[in-house]
DNA sequence: ATGACGTCCTGCCTGC
DNA sequence: TGCAGGCAGGACGTCA
C-alpha cells in the first residue's frame, strides 16, 4: 500500500514525466472514485488545463494546473489519494468496450512492464503529448478531488493533515511535543495522519523495530531516549526507502511499473515466524484496531 | 478521548 | 475439483 516513500517515488517520476502538458480528454468507468466535482463535470472543467506542479502531502498527490490566463485567480488542483491498490501509471492505452458498461483496457507499448491488459484502470488523463496518466486500482478504494486550487486546500482532506515527518523544521522536539500528549498504543499515533503525515502500517512497524519499541506500547509513557530513538527511526527509514522506491508488498509500483526495492531490506513487516535480523527470534504478527502489527518479541519486549 | 467494529472491494487462500 | 467463506487494509463513520 502506498505510504509516504511510494507517493514520493510517484511524485518524482511525474515531475519528470508530466510538467507542462495538457490535459485533453478524460476517460472513465467507475465513477465513485471521483468525488469532486460530479464526474460528469469533471471532463469539462479539466479539459484544456496545463499542469505546473506536482507535490506530495502525506498520502496525497497533488497536481496543480493552471489555465495561463490570470494565473492567481485560475490555479486548479487534482489530488489522487491512492489508499490501498492504486497507483499512476504513465503509458499509452486503448480502451475496448465489452458490453454496456465493461470496458478493456490494454496496453499500446510494447515491452511495457505492465501487464497487456490491465482490468484494474479505472481513470485516464489523455496528455497533449500522445501519453496518458492512469490510476489503477484493483480494490476501487481511491480517491480523486478535483476543483480551484484554494477550494480543495481547504478541504478536511488536505486541512486535517498533519506535520510532514522529512520536513526541515520537523525536528525532535516538535515531534516529542506532538507525541507527547498521546494516550493511544505507539502504532495508532504513528499511523494517524492527523498527528504525522505519511505514516502506514509497513513503515511503522519497521520504525518500532528499529527504534526497539513495542507496537503496544502506551505512548505517553516513553522515555526521553526512546522517543528521540523513535524520531531518528522514522527519518532514516523513511529517507532509506525513498532512496529504494519504496516496498512493494501489497502490488505498489512506479509510473512505470516497476516494482520498489525496500521490500528486500524490510525488517518485520509480512515476516512473521521468520528470525529477526538482530536476535534470531521469530518475528511475531497480532492485531491491533483491526490492522496487523509486526514485531520482535525480544527486541521490542519493552511494553507495559 | 479512546477503542472496537463495520464499510468499501476483490484477489487469494483455506477448508470441506 | 469446485465452491463458499474468510481475510487484508486506509480512512472514515458509528457506537459504546
Amino acid at each position: 500500500m502506498p505510504e509516504l516513500p511510494e507517493v514520493q517515488t510517484i511524485v518524482d517520476d511525474l515531475n519528470k514525466k508530466i510538467i507542462g502538458r495538457r490535459i485533453t480528454d478524460v476517460w472513465f468507468d467507475t465513477p465513485k472514485i471521483i468525488k469532486k466535482p460530479k464526474p460528469a463535470e469533471l471532463e469539462k472543467q479539466i479539459k484544456g488545463l496545463k499542469i505546473v506542479d506536482v507535490r506530495r502531502k502525506g498520502k496525497n498527490i497533488l497536481v496543480y494546473l493552471t489555465n495561463n490566463k490570470q494565473p492567481t485567480t485560475n490555479d486548479f488542483l487534482l489530488l489522487i489519494h491512492q489508499k490501498l491498490t492504486g497507483h499512476l501509471l504513465y503509458g499509452k492505452w486503448q480502451i475496448k468496450k465489452v458490453s454496456g458498461i465493461k470496458y478493456q483496457v490494454s496496453s499500446l507499448i510494447s515491452g511495457s512492464l505492465e501487464e497487456k491488459v490491465n482490468n484494474y484502470i479505472h481513470l485516464i488523463f489523455y496528455l497533449d503529448n500522445d501519453w496518458q496518466l492512469a490510476l489503477s486500482d484493483l480494490r476501487k478504494f481511491a480517491k480523486v478531488l478535483f476543483g480551484p486550487k484554494e477550494e480543495i486546500e481547504n478541504l478536511p482532506d488536505l486541512k486535517k493533515i498533519g506535520p510532514e515527518p522529512l520536513a526541515r523544521n520537523f525536528d525532535i522536539s516538535a515531534f516529542q511535543n506532538l507525541i507527547k500528549r498521546e494516550r493511544r498504543k505507539i502504532k495508532q499515533v504513528l499511523m494517524d495522519q492527523e498527528v504525522i503525515a505519511g505514516i502506514g502500517n509497513i513503515y511503522s512497524d519497521e520504525i518500532l523495530w528499529q527504534a526497539k519499541i513495542h507496537p503496544f506500547m502506551p505512548t505517553y509513557k516513553l522515555k526521553t531516549y526512546q522517543l528521540k530513538n523513535l524520531y531518528k527511526a522514522m527519518r532514516q527509514i523513511l529517507q532509506k526507502a525513498i532512496k529504494l522506491r519504496g516496498t512493494s508488498i501489497s502490488d505498489f509500483r512506479d509510473t512505470g511499473g516497476k516494482p520498489g526495492a525496500y521490500t528486500e531490506i524490510r525488517k518485520v513487516y509480512q515476516r512473521e515466524g521468520e528470525p529477526c535480523n538482530r536476535c534470531g527470534t521469530p518475528i511475531k504478527r497480532v492485531k491491533i484496531g483491526g490492522r496487523s502489527a509486526h514485531y520482535c518479541p525480544k527486541c521490542q519486549s519493552n511494553c507495559e
